[in-house]
DNA sequence: TATTGCGCTTAACATAGGTTAATGAGTTTT
DNA sequence: AAAACTCATTAACCTATGTTAAGCGCAATA
């Protein structure tokens, strides 16, 4: 293993093929920290025919869509590691806001520069389309949630979720780790009223399922809340297929 | 436009990109007819180490998840010029089923040409990419859908995104289309019980908002349902990145 | 140190949608 | 043509979750 400097793009790309010392290099090169973004802002600059990719090095953001009335549906959440903006530069579709939920730092990309990876690095290029269809992936269990499960069910999903993702790029602890958000976040994301998030994390507390205090989550009893859910974690590994492995 | 015989997966590329006969020539020998799977058979093959995607030319068919006490959540419909098991070829993960619902007509692929085509056929691996880009739109409005609409809301937009892409495959009429399948499946796939399935249905038929009988959609007033569930489509339309189309 | 405000908590009440169960209309099987 | 199925339909009743509204605690501001 190189000695070379890690972003958590960079963890999380290494979890999905040995990344060898160039490889490392060209993405350091391309995801220097160059950018501050204040909690409230958006993510990505709506400037249309902006053609920048935004990698989020720090911090917390998230995606979401709001309808005419004011209901807000938080899609998901955008971790270090995440990049954001990947399909409206290559498709210039955009169809969700994104915004900082804390102060963030970024690393903003040409989109050329994306594009050029897709020329001239294939196993980045297949690293990264990775990355997107873990997303998908993970969408679809954010459906099967919405669609199916209890509240109880989804929020125990969630948790174990952002756990499973905070530690692959290294930001959690074994059985805990910091989620800077509110209540009223929570309930947008999980399809649920404030008041329901409130009432079930309580139930969830006096059950010793996980603690949630000051922004700080402690899974307490890490193996029920799997059962709970019947939590996977195999929709967010995979492995490169044998014929981009050697290019 | 070139005379070679178009199938649906690319009379839906070409939505995106104009592509040239040299193209068109290499998807139609890539996608010929030589499967067919009847209606209640898994669509993909669950050998695991199979390396096969497989193009749905004719008929309809579903991705779902089954929780461990038998909810079903349905979180795709599979229509002709779909691709399905793309992540599971490349990334060796599958996290859902995918069944046949009625009998269809295939063309199976071998991992290895798709893999080809990204190292060969950058125009046709952007498409391809665009493909997967769109499907995970679509997700997102599912998530939107369940987390945020109420039953009316997710009937309408279900029932116009339905008739939007299989017009973009010509499946469908002007204002009407087959949906051969049952109320059960529209309930796993709203998230809703079938018997509010049914209320809705009803309830949209007497606001003469549309008509559903048979298996056969009739859109009576897609104005409205528009307005209902604020359906936009730009969510599943996109232009390539100029890089990319002079390749 | 008073004030304001945001986020958390709780209680009382309301409802969209779930469940159970029965009936009917077509279709397939025997 | 009876029996057996599968789907659609309807009614009666139930519950998970939503809504409204009111305190509470703490941090930021003045």
């Amino acid at each position: 293993m190189s000695k070379l400097p890690r972003n958590a793009l960079i963890q999380k790309l290494n979890h999905l093929v040995a990344l060898d010392p160039l490889e490392i290099g060209i993405l350091n090169e391309l995801c220097k920290e160059n950018g501050y973004i204040a909690k409230g802002q958006s993510l990505t600059t709506h400037d249309f025919d902006s053609d920048i990719v935004t990698l989020l090095l720090g911090g917390w953001a998230c995606r979401y869509k709001i309808l005419n009335d004011g209901r807000r549906q938080i899609t998901s959440f955008v971790l270090p590691g995440d990049l954001s903006g990947v399909r409206a530069c290559l498709f210039g579709v955009t169809d969700y806001e994104t915004e900082a939920l804390t102060d963030c730092s970024v690393a903003n990309i040409y989109g050329t520069d994306i594009v050029n990876l897709f020329k001239d690095q294939p196993r980045l290029a297949a690293a990264i389309t990775w990355g997107s269809a873990r997303e998908e992936a993970m969408m679809t269990e954010r459906v099967v949630s919405l669609g199916r499960r209890t509240a109880k069910e989804r929020m125990a999903h969630l948790f174990l979720e952002l756990h499973w993702r905070l530690e692959s790029v290294g930001v959690a602890e074994r059985l805990a780790y910091e989620l800077p958000i509110t209540q009223e976040l929570i309930a947008d994301c999980l399809g649920l009223s404030i008041v329901h998030v409130n009432r079930t994390l309580q139930a969830m507390r006096k059950d010793k399922l996980l603690e949630y205090r000051n922004g700080y989550v402690v899974l307490k009893n890490s193996k029920k809340l799997k059962q709970i859910c019947s939590f996977a974690s195999n929709h967010l590994e995979g492995a490169l297929h044998p014929d981009l492995v050697d290019i």
